[in-house]
DNA sequence: ATGAAAGCGCTAACAT
DNA sequence: ATGTTAGCGCTTTCAT
């Protein structure tokens, strides 16, 4: 009564040895699958394997070879459309070549992010994917240099940082869609995103913790100034107030007397909020109101008028870092690559000339 | 030169039992937390590994304690809105209790599943949330049981397990958007899904694997039924050509001469399919196609018509499953539960009477 | 309150 | 080709 053959607890590489009438190390070459063995102690071992119901511990083996086989993956939030490609598409990568994810949200807090970086680094993953909340704070990253443990960025650029990033042009893509609706005749613009404030620089320049956010302020900001448009019709709205969440921001945005004719949405979410008060408000889109969405969400050809995006090569940017990842475990020491993935636009039906 | 400080490899507990001029066991209840400890010893080792950059090999903790702080979560895709927002809820719950999230996609294929629970039970998780592809299936959930491992099945029941499950009350809301439909007038209708076939039951009965599908399909058929529509006004339109995709089948089903006049979307990725398709053979909705669609997705409001929805409390669900495994996790003995939530029909444009 | 020693399940080095 | 031994970094007895 004392040991009963069906309890919960495990059965070792000890238990299938002493079944199989081999020593540990024999059934553990043969059950690890290293090392040489022959074929008659490998039926033994595995029939004797299958009999006791073994399954191998792999914390125990990322004990000893020190890989777990755990890569993780830090975003800002998995709800967005964005992040929930690129997760699957890094998590397919991975899969397929026999990692783990460990998924973590920063919800773009940073003090969330470095916990999250710290708790995994904890769990030994051989490796982080990372969207950094803040691009003027680096010491958790930097930190996993001395430790054996490999970094990518992802959509989100630290310039401070000499590690493998991708990104996608966003200062160019940004430029070329306020360049298009300079064109078109619009004279006060917009620029929408949920990001918070970080405040202002010494020059005067806003302060975009989430650097890809930055670099697309940075382009439509200089389109506008290069057409001359005063710097009160180039409007940057940002999450003002937490509180009361985005949709306060765009509320005074559109009730705005002279509201802008164009806007530039900094991601799907912004855009259909935007899409949503401007339906509340009766604004005709494109006559009194022209949109332009970053990232190609898949309602956006459905609305009316269909939306006209700037096209992320999200999908790519997720594959390219979890190769770039993998590389990096399996040692590759080549100098930190800084990959640019050009974005395109797909020209729909809400951009037109200000009537 | 033998042995560098900065070196990579990590700093142990004895190394701070050494610098602090204590013994391991010492260190380890001063940086574990456990046991006790005199005051001045815990300043000196924590200012020790501080000194040392000292930082917890979460792996050995979970070798020796037996619980590794980690849950494994198997949904069917997590670029589905649906599950993003579900990973989302469930992964609040789990991070704010001291757990992390493994995350796996079975992509809807149970080898994938079953392979991703070994996986994730052999990576010794506390638990698993798993929305089953395949209620036909349990092997691999069975044997959960004997292991040291808590389930809960998420949006999917498996009939023949006594476990913990949250599924929403599929029947009973896709009878009543049926009902609703036929209320209106409509004498032939569509229940589309993408879930693949899974053949026919000895009864003739559909066999479908994705359980809440299949009682959705049940609700549709048994309003169907009592309204007396015609088996061949009341279809059930699944992805019967993966290759094709469910594209295909929406076309053929809009293609043929006498189309339904009201559509059942499973889905909110169905749903926008029949919505871009319907467009793009100007088919005018309401007025000459109503539709219903499960799932609130963000976007259902601000279509032309916007579509009536059957809303799942998805984020509830999600936190529900989770609080629910961590009790299990702690212990608690109590006989399986099995939650149902209620849906509710959040009526907007996109049903009327057929013209 | 602290220390010494054993052990979690596995792999790695070194025999034979 | 197989066996023996010694760890990985931690927690957990059991002493003191």
């Amino acid at each position: 009564m004392k040991k009963t053959n069906l309890q919960s607890s495990s059965v070792t590489v000890a238990d299938v040895a002493r079944h199989a009438n081999v020593s540990k190390s024999t059934a553990a070459r043969v059950l690890g699958g290293y090392g040489v063995t022959s074929e008659k102690v490998r039926e033994r071992v595995h029939a004797s394997a299958k009999a006791l119901k073994y399954r191998a511990n792999e914390l125990a083996r990322s004990m000893t070879t020190g890989k777990s086989k755990t890569i993780g993956v830090v975003v800002g939030d998995i709800e967005n459309s964005f992040f929930g490609i690129a997760v699957r598409s890094i998590t397919d990568v991975l899969n397929a070549n026999g990692f783990n994810v460990i998924l973590a949200n920063s919800d773009e807090n940073f003090d969330v992010e470095r916990d999250a970086v710290n708790v995994l680094v904890g769990k030994q993953v051989d490796g982080l994917i990372v969207a950094p909340a803040n691009r003027y704070e680096t010491a958790h990253l930097e930190n996993l240099k001395t430790l054996n443990c490999a970094v990518v960025l992802f959509d989100r650029e630290i310039p401070s940082m000499d590690v493998d990033t991708v990104i996608s042009d966003d200062a160019d893509a940004a430029r070329n869609a306020t360049e298009a609706f300079i064109a078109a005749g619009h004279r006060r613009l917009a620029f929408v995103t949920a990001t918070i404030e970080g405040g202002r620089e010494d020059n005067g320049k806003w302060r975009i913790p989430t650097s890809s956010v930055g670099r697309r302020i940075d382009g439509f900001l200089s389109a506008c100034k290069e057409a001359g448009i005063a710097e009160e019709n180039s409007l940057v709205v940002l999450n003002s107030d937490p509180d009361l969440g985005l949709g306060a921001s765009i509320s005074k945005l559109l009730d705005q007397p002279e509201r802008p004719t164009a806007i530039l949405a900094s991601d799907s979410i912004v855009a259909l909020e935007i899409f949503k008060q401007a339906q509340k408000r009766d604004i005709e889109m494109p006559d009194a109101l022209s949109l332009i969405a970053f990232h190609n969400a898949d309602w956006t050809e459905v609305t009316r008028p269909t939306v006209t995006v700037i096209d992320q090569p999200v999908s790519e940017m997720g594959r390219w870092s979890a190769e770039q990842l993998i590389k990096r475990i399996e040692g590759s020491a080549e100098p930190a690559l800084h990959h640019v993935m050009k974005m395109k636009v797909i020209n729909r039906q809400s951009v037109t000339s200000p009537k």
